[in-house]
Order: structure tokens, then sequence, then C-alpha cells
DNA sequence: GTCTATAGTAAGATAGAC
DNA sequence: GTCTATCTTACTATAGAC
């Protein structure tokens, strides 16, 4: 991820980099990290790091982005994954899609709870909420098979759920309890959706 | 609000500031607002404004708390309003706290946006969190009248479903499009309330 | 209580040598 | 690409006159 260009060294200064900014990150959050101890910590120093990032909020989008990026494929998979099953519910494609984005909460839940806790930089919190959002339609709408999306409101609602029970997952004290969650959370989601009348 | 002790100017001059920092805070948002700035606004200097508030984080936490305490004060009232009128479903009386909740999303719209879009001072997010949690729990158990409490799950998902309408709310167009989204939110959390089986 | 002026401090960002 | 040294900004805090 976010591995494209440049020489050997330069690629290991940069995952250094990354590696050293989400450890303080998820340890001291966003506003309080300091820049020179994220360069301390990959054992590069200040002018390096600003070759490869512009700016300390370059180094928690790009965390982000990847973040995204692996959630939104651990989703796409599992919802394949499922249609290759032939599972054709609607509502089971849905809930395949989002046990799998939750349960990726469970297993990044460092990152998790950095990016659903709130506090990145000026402006982000936007940006967050547009993507989860965008990601719930779309697996809305292949779980219809394009027929009629989901109202604006039940997206908003299944998509605030996704979010907090996310950020509840990642603070979990065991995986037991976590996996427990995502059940109820999915039985609740459930009850929610167009085909899934009651239960 | 917050108007406990002091001489008539001093309160005057607290008030000024309170205002300023407001206007200054749903502008720019926190972080990028400048202590200078409020004081520039408000008609006072720097001088006076640390001779209210310690810091530029009192000034966002004295907003806050205030919010809070009027959007309680919204909800049970609602509440107590609908016992007067002779209401016993415990649904009913949990939405007609909710709805006090959400319409005054909307009423305080630019303070609601400030407040749900994240970027308070480091570690805010948390205490927002507890805070909505407590208030929803508290309208539940007294919707309920005391008897069992709702699964903490179904907490979990109400609030963020209070939260989540509470900012789409908050940035409607339209007064009309807000009340009409705070119907359609109500609805569906009806659906997840334990006596609101059907619909 | 309020003001002006000013010092202190922390941290993000940049310049230029190597 | 990487480094060290330096700059800049902005919040924080204080002193002392009115």
């Amino acid at each position: 991820m976010t591995d494209e260009p440049g020489s050997p060294r330069a690629r290991t200064t940069r995952t250094a980099l990354l590696d050293a900014a989400r450890e303080v990150f998820t340890t001291s959050g966003y506003a309080e990290a300091s820049i020179v101890e994220i360069a301390d910590l990959a054992g590069a120093s200040i002018g390096s790091l600003y070759h490869h990032f512009t700016a300390k909020s370059e180094l928690y989008a790009t965390l982000y982005s990847d973040y995204q990026k692996r959630q939104q494929h651990r989703s796409a998979e599992a919802f394949r994954a499922a249609l290759a099953a032939d599972e054709t519910d609607a509502l089971k494609l849905f809930i395949a899609g989002a046990r799998a984005y939750l349960e990726g909460c469970w297993q990044e839940r460092r990152l998790t709870r950095l990016f659903l806790s709130g506090g990145g930089p000026p402006g982000f919190d936007l940006l967050k909420r547009r993507n989860h959002r965008e990601w719930l339609s779309a697996n809305s709408v292949l779980a219809h098979g394009y027929p009629q999306p989901l109202s604006d409101m039940l997206v908003v609602v299944l998509t605030a759920i996704c979010t907090e029970v996310g950020g509840e997952v990642a603070g979990a004290a065991t995986k037991t309890k976590a996996y427990k969650m995502i059940d109820e959370a999915l039985e609740l989601m459930g009850r929610l959706y167009p085909t899934g009348g009651g239960r």
C-alpha cells in the first residue's frame, strides 16, 4: 500500500516514517503527537520527514487512506464470497459486507480507535464521514443488485451505526466480546434494512 | 446560563467573550480559531480574556457545557409534557425526548455543527460521547419508568443515530427538510426500540 | 476589572550543506 | 535523500498602569 515509486532507500525511510506515525498517533492522538517524536522513532530526521511528507497532516491522511483501502477491500471480498456462495438475499449480502468491515475494525483496532475517536487534522472529520457514507452506499447498491437505492436517511442511520459500533468493537476487551457486539449490531441493522422485515 | 457570579461589568465582558468565541469557533473551527481574534471581536483584550478563562479550551468547554444543558432541558421538558398529557407508552415517551433533542439541534444549528463535526480540544470527543450516551440512557430509563434498562448495544446504536441525525438536521437547508429528517429518523428508531415492534 | 505591552515556549515548517 | 540548524507562528502567561 502506498508503495508505488522511489528508490529502495527512500521507500524504506518512508515506510519507517509511516510506521512511526502510526505508533505515535495511536498512542498520543493527532494533536498531541509531535513530528519530532515521529522522526526520532523512525530513526530519521525532520528534514527527511519533510522530504517525504509535506506536513504532519499528510502523514495522518496517508495512514487513513491506506486503512480505508484495506477496509473496503475486506468488505468487497466478503461480498464477492457471499455471491459466489449463491447468496441472493439483499439483506444477507449487505450484512456480509458490514460484518467484514466490523471485523476489520477489530483486527486493526488501534488504527480504528484513532480514526473513529475524532481529532484528526482540521476538516478531516468531514472527509471521514463522506468516505464512510460512500462506502455504505456502494455496499447497499451492490446488495440490491442496482434496483432502488436506499433512502438518504436510512443510509445516514446505517452509516452512523457502522461507524459507532466500529469504534466500540475496536475498544472491546476481548475478541469474544467484540464479535458478540458485531452480532448484536448486525441484528439491529437487519431490523432497519428494507428486506429485513421483522425477524 | 453560566452567569452565577461577578459584577455587572464582568458579566458583560464574559458574555461578549463567549458570544465572540461562539462566532469564531463556528466559523473557523476550533483549531483554526485564534484567541486574539476572539478577544478582538468581543471588543476585549487578551488580558481580560485570560482573566475570565484560563485557556482557549475553556471557552470551548463552556460553550459546550451550556449547550448541553439547554439540550437536556429541552428533552426533559418534552418528556414531562408528554407525561402530563397522560402518555404512558415507553416508546412514545422516549421519542418525545429524542424529538425535542433533535429540534434543538435545528434551533441551535451553528453550535450543533460545531460540536458534532468533531475537532474540539484534544480529548474532547470522548467527553462528548460519554455525555451523549448518558443523556440517552437517562432518557430511556425515564421512558421505561425504571424497569429494565436497554441493552448496551441498543443504547450505543440509538445514541449513534441521535448524534449523526442531529448533525444532518443542523446542516439541513430549510426547517421543513430538517423536520422531515427528524420524522424519518424517529420512525427508524422506533423500529429498534423494545416496545416498538412493527411501526 | 480591564487594559497594553511583552516575554516564554512549543512545534510545525524551511534552507541549504552534504 | 538525508541531515543540522534555523525560522516563524501562535498560544500561553505575566507585569504593571488605569
